[in-house]
DNA sequence: TTGATCGTGCGACTATTGTCGAACTATTAT
DNA sequence: ATAATAGTTCGACAATAGTCGCACGATCAA
């Protein structure tokens, strides 16, 4: 057999909170770590199914690098999933916290000032 | 008199989420909202007093720009406080855990592997 | 008023980032 | 084997970010 894809994942004592805050602090990859938290391991295209290749690649790989998830080879897709619990351990409630936040960004608090 | 510094920060509803992260993704900065605080307002010179001042400036507009912190002329020093209130208000918790986080990274979690 | 001090704005430079097409490799189906 | 498909890598490009020297305006002390 070939050698099949595989991927490089920092362990969890070196994932760095910038380098998390950073992921997050792109639109693109936050709406990613939104769908992920929501529906688990995911098929990498789901997360931005109208992007270019190269850029979803671009994407994953930076949130696979900073330790945000976790990619697996699955034939020849790959399966993206939340590093939820590594990142449980690290930064305790940070993920909630920052979806929470992110709910509450383009979710116009009802009954506030909704239309 | 002179017309005294004046500083443009944004509305609490207009605090943005990804500028928020990214405004914390960098070690210095987040160095700054950490001692932000632990000691509430201060001296802008304290949170970085071995950087150039265009550079300390910078940190400080980018800080003001994104909605985490405060500013206002003080004579002619400034001071700098963190928002606690919009912040707690848009992102509940989020700067109590992404603070939480920061600890826990270079703090080498006495009795562990600690020298 | 004069001079010292502090923050700001500007400009230059470098490094990083995001986007994306094109070529390449791996995997699956026929 | 051959063709089709999915992800990766590379290179190019524009945009953004970080660093810092320098000149300028504001502020305060004498």
């Amino acid at each position: 057999m070939s050698p099949a894809r595989t991927y490089v994942h920092p362990d969890r004592e070196d994932i760095a909170l910038p380098r998390v805050l950073f992921a997050l602090s792109e639109p693109l990859r936050l709406a990613m770590v939104r769908k992920l938290a929501d529906e688990g391991e995911v098929d990498s295209v789901e997360l931005g199914p109208d992007l270019p290749r190269s850029t979803l690649t671009h994407h994953t790989g930076l949130l696979r690098e900073s330790g945000v998830v976790f990619v697996r080879a699955q034939g020849r897709k790959c399966m993206i999933s939340l590093r939820t619990e590594d990142l449980a351990a690290r930064f305790p409630g940070l993920v909630e916290t920052v979806l929470a936040g992110y709910d509450a960004d383009d979710a116009p608090a009802a009954g506030e000032d909704a239309k």
